[in-house]
DNA sequence: TGAGTTTGTTGTTTGAATTGACAATTTACC
DNA sequence: GGTAAATTGTCAATTCAAACAACAAACTCA
């Protein structure tokens, strides 16, 4: 008999409440991802009929997701459509937990964020103490929030190897911390539901929400920051995770015969190559902020910092160059201190990486900087519920629901 | 309006037809990875209705894709459940167009090879000369099929890189063929459907549904052959393709500084590191099969030799380690000569991968050789057609049947 | 042999999507 | 300004795939 591990999603049957789950999905999938839709486009783009939309619209309305508003302007012939969006009031706490504070915003659906606040951490963070501080921002802007707002769950961002499916931070170097189980403690003190990743894959899921991927389904993603370089996939529209969630380690490749050691202590790897402290050292400067750095890189004329920025460059083309024949990406992204070593030669860039792919797999592929956001990883957190309440829109109604009077 | 390039499959509302077309298409999807189930096992593993899988059955038997029979021997308490299996009379044509000779093989949904024939390819093939050496050798096989079998259509496994979508052979160095319609060439002469696809990812497709990993839905494989290293990689059991198809290009990941150039030119990859000619020679042969390779390689006692494998293992063992970093696999498979190289000193291979993956990656993954098969490119070009079918189960009525009398 | 268990079948019910008819609302053109 | 054409929304009726309930069939075990 076909045992559970060997079976997957699509094996299983569908019967008529899934079907109507997956139009219910289709829809809210398609406003998340494209903003307002009129229920003609929405009929258009799923090709289901007038009538059908017009029930799980509805559908949608009662459980709150969406409304309903009459279109501004001239449309064409016939009768206007109606449009339909998102609502504002539904919500997911994102919650990001890096070396220096963590943070934590309320983020909707249609990918704003609402509020956020910042705590700094105390030296030798251990896991209770992460999340007993994440709880403490969580708790006080749940009071903030308006009644009738909806709270799907929460996201974190954890810069470190994460077992999705558990919720367990495997290893995270920057804190020293080995296989705690951050999701079902947060979910405890919270009782919401909660979902961690990685940080650099939820910053890709960010571009592809919100920033320069959204029009792409197969994305390689990099992010250069104070503790390294992380990655993020999405194949296909779907975030690669691997077997157990470990998937897109980007920076801990091995491109060359160097002994240089990354942060986690490997020789020759991309992140032992391509370096902010080195970038840094090089300009003079102690810290400096991701736009102090940028500013600082284009500005210098240092013989010996362009001879680091370009060896640099020559590292990340060729990490660039292996993600893109293996992946066959339509857009590379380029984030953090990456972006700026971009800006600094991007032809250098470019045509290191064209000498170290096939012909074929460079032909389309887009090497572009990310959009520098202060909210790039609240926005990626939140993801992962809102995912979540995608996948299963009238799950909506068992979540905590702000009672009071409303606003009008 | 979200415009067809942004849309993804999963925006696309289901009716009553897709819903039942999804239900056959696990059952048959259930039936080629598992063999012969029983009605009791197709209901717990799809969670449908008794009543629906009889239906669903009866169906599949009336489209002549599955037969039932009564099980043999004891069952356990309770009335006994008659076995479904897939009808052997379902074929697709496997073809394998390589350097030397082209392989064309009749493939049952069993993965059982019918029949299989060879013939040499003449210096300089061109596309149209292939396609025509492919289609005589389909048509003499075609002429010999019994009378009641099915086919589903023509799978081809080609050297080089391909766009899946178009067939279209986008280039294949050891024909020195650019952008060759091969799929609308061999679709016109035989009037089949043809799916083409990258030799090295059928083998992945292979080791899947027959071989090493027929347990495993996250995977990473690495060929190795005369002509060079290619790779195969299926994440939660749907092969990786890419933007155009040209996903999985394993063999050219830049691995060291090294200036050794490989079969496209690029140079310090995988593929310029751990090449077959330079092991024929250091074992002084000039040309040997696969069992012969390893037969010598395993024999061999001269130090030249040793220092060469034990040289080409540690590169093996950094492409695996970046591999393992990027996907998080549950297995990888090392194909070809790479699966001499493991069986050679498989301790120093795995010790020298485990110094360059991250902790949490490489523990549960398994590093293992591929199971040397014969039939291994047949077996995984017809995959192509085969998974085709299965997505669309009542599609198999429009397909070519063989007229003429049943042999009883 | 009879109780208990599991599977297959038949007739009926359920409910999500569709169909067809018609009303509502806009643009285009005389 | 008026009318035709086009498009969208809504309602009642229809369709049909899956589920349900009840019963028959076929096995094991004591």
């Amino acid at each position: 008999m076909p045992n559970s591990l060997l079976s997957t999603a699509s094996d299983r049957g569908r019967n008529r409440e899934d079907l109507r789950e997956h139009n219910l999905s289709a829809l809210v999938g398609l406003l998340h991802r494209f903003g307002t839709l009129s229920r003609a486009q929405l009929t258009a783009s799923t090709g289901l009929n007038r009538t059908t939309i017009s029930n799980l619209v509805a559908e949608l309305k009662d459980l709150g997701l969406v409304y309903e508003s009459q279109s501004a302007g001239p449309t064409g012939v016939g009768r206007p459509s109606v449009n339909v969006s998102l609502s504002g009031d539904v919500v997911a706490f994102a919650v990001n937990t890096a070396l220096d504070a963590t943070t934590v915003g309320v983020v909707n659906l249609l990918g704003q964020v609402l509020m956020k606040a910042r705590r700094p951490n105390p030296a030798n963070l251990t896991p209770a103490m992460a999340v007993q501080i994440a709880n403490d921002l969580i708790i006080h802007m749940r009071a903030k929030l308006s009644p009738g707002t909806r709270i799907i769950g929460v996201g974190v961002a954890i810069p470190g190897q994460v077992r999705v499916a558990e919720g367990l931070v495997r290893f995270a170097p920057a804190f020293n911390w080995i296989n705690a189980p951050f999701g079902p403690m947060l979910n405890k003190l919270s009782g919401l539901p909660v979902f961690i990743d990685n940080d650099a894959s939820l910053g890709c899921l960010a571009e592809r929400t919100m920033g320069s991927a959204r029009k792409f389904s197969n994305i390689v993603y990099l992010f250069g920051g104070t503790n390294g370089v992380g990655g993020g996939v999405v194949i296909d529209g779907q975030q690669l995770r691997g077997a157990s969630g470990f998937a897109s380690e980007l920076g801990h490749i091995r491109i060359s015969d160097s002994d240089r050691e990354d942060y986690s202590g490997l020789v020759g790897t991309l992140e032992a190559a391509v370096r902010r402290d080195r970038l840094l050292k090089v300009l003079g400067l102690k810290t400096a902020t991701e736009d102090e750095l940028e500013a600082a890189v284009l500005a210098t004329d240092s013989l010996e910092a362009i001879a680091e920025f370009q060896e640099q460059i020559d590292s990340l083309a060729i990490g660039v160059a292996n993600l893109v024949n293996i992946f066959n990406p339509q857009i590379v992204i380029l984030s953090g201190f990456l972006a700026s070593l971009f800006k600094f030669d991007h032809d250098r860039l470019l045509e290191e990486f064209r000498k170290h792919t096939l012909v074929a797999s460079q032909e389309e592929v887009v090497v572009t900087p990310g959009k520098l956001n202060a909210n790039l990883l609240m926005v990626g957190a939140a993801e992962l519920p809102i995912h979540k309440m995608i996948e299963n829109p009238s799950s909506i109604s068992d979540m905590p629901l702000i009672k009071g009077r409303r606003k009008i």
